[in-house]
DNA sequence: AATACATTTATTGTATGCAATCAAGTAGTT
DNA sequence: AACTACTTGATTGCATACAATAAATGTATT
């Protein structure tokens, strides 16, 4: 838990969504000036959130630089996917050797409310689609298994952020319904592929993106703007 | 990277370091004055140590009370001894995927340091054969399965310091031996047996101690004194 | 006009001071 | 003697001041 300061919590919370959402975009600087302000704390505060979301992966501290949101390269991009079908593959193996009644119970009651948001917002919906990789991973009893898949499910959704065009990569409702399902069913081995399955097409659509933004700098944009002599 | 600030890494490692050749024994105060004027500098760079070890599970802050060495209980114990098993698992499958001749190399000059320290320099040797596993994990290629095995490491050796009486959990090495030979011969279903009952042997070592400290409260304690009537 | 150098400005790095909080010990009451 | 209320000392929480650094701008020199 974020122990070491109540007052900073607010901050690194509302910079970690904001981060999530795209709102705050990769690669843009987060004075902690100009942060402290708008959240009516001093830099201190300000600091703390940064190193720890610097340490989650989520903002990249340069020193005497400062804070920006981090840009993960391509590579880190798949490094970090991989990592993700290890820990859901093991979220998967768990849930499937436990009693299936309160878990399969939890997670309907989830889908319920990601359907229910499905056209209607889209910002929660995307919300929800990650918060039930991180309720299965919670359902295992792990605590320290779900805070791993909470920490790289958010660095995911900043992947998506850097390279998924806008909606490319929403989790689909009926594939959460048939992992649901295959957990019911006490299936370790089509829980496994069925997640597997679903992790690769959200990566798909995310990193195979023709239109690859790890050239979108002032110059490349520019270059195109610029009058034919 | 420790990136936020130079000055108070040393602070960090050391603590670090510390926790973990149980210098500093699981409970101990960790006052950030004292702390400070140790090592020269302000409670500011302490505080930012003392913050990152406690997201790392080696130190435990409480509002208003200060850090102290985290005092893991049982329960999380085994909770971080089968994520271990969980990451090194993945470490043995991706590395017997690979081409064995480089790991194996490197793997070798390590056991050779391993088997040098031996006898010679106890605590020498304890870190050793921590690092060989974060060795094995940074062969990988992979930046975030070696930080996660890096850390799940290091929380390993505070449980021991809590729980094992000494020198009962050191790694053998004959044991890492025989894991550079199943991945020499890129046999992964015997890499991963033999990397499990390894691990499962330094568990059973340290936690099915005959003497559980769980229950080691003054009650526990005293009414094995009281007289019988 | 281009380059190198100097100056200014903005931002971070760190120490420190003051207020808030907690732990312990003291005194006072029943 | 036990229990509460108060006081004191130590330690943390946080804001702020000042120093250090880097980026940006301006100036001079070729």
């Amino acid at each position: 838990m974020y122990k070491s300061s109540k007052r900073s919590f607010p901050v690194y919370d509302s910079l970690r969504q904001a981060i999530i959402e795209q709102a705050l975009k990769p690669g843009m600087k987060l004075p902690e000036d100009s942060i402290g302000e708008t959240f009516g704390v001093s830099r201190t505060l300000v600091r703390n959130a940064l190193v720890r979301l610097d340490a989650e992966g989520l903002v990249d501290i340069q020193p005497n630089r400062g804070a920006s949101v981090a840009e993960p390269t391509i590579e880190e991009a798949y490094d970090i996917f991989d990592m993700r079908q290890c820990l859901e593959r093991e979220v998967m193996h768990r849930l499937c050797q436990m009693e299936s009644g309160p878990i399969v119970k939890a997670l309907k009651a989830h889908l319920a409310e990601e359907d229910k948001a499905l056209g209607k917002d889209g910002t929660r919906s995307i919300r929800l689609a990650g918060e039930f990789h991180i309720l299965l991973a919670e359902l295992t009893g792990s605590q320290i298994l779900a805070n791993y898949v909470n920490e790289i499910v958010s660095r995911c959704s900043l992947i998506l952020a850097r390279f998924a065009q806008a909606h490319s990569a929403e989790c689909g409702v009926e594939e959460h319904a048939e992992i649901i399902e295959a957990i019911a069913r006490g299936d370790a081995e089509h829980a496994v592929t069925r997640m597997h399955g679903h992790l690769r097409g959200v990566q798909d659509r995310a990193l195979l993106n023709p239109e690859d933004e790890r050239e979108e700098n002032v110059a490349a944009i520019l270059s195109r703007y610029r009058p034919k002599d």
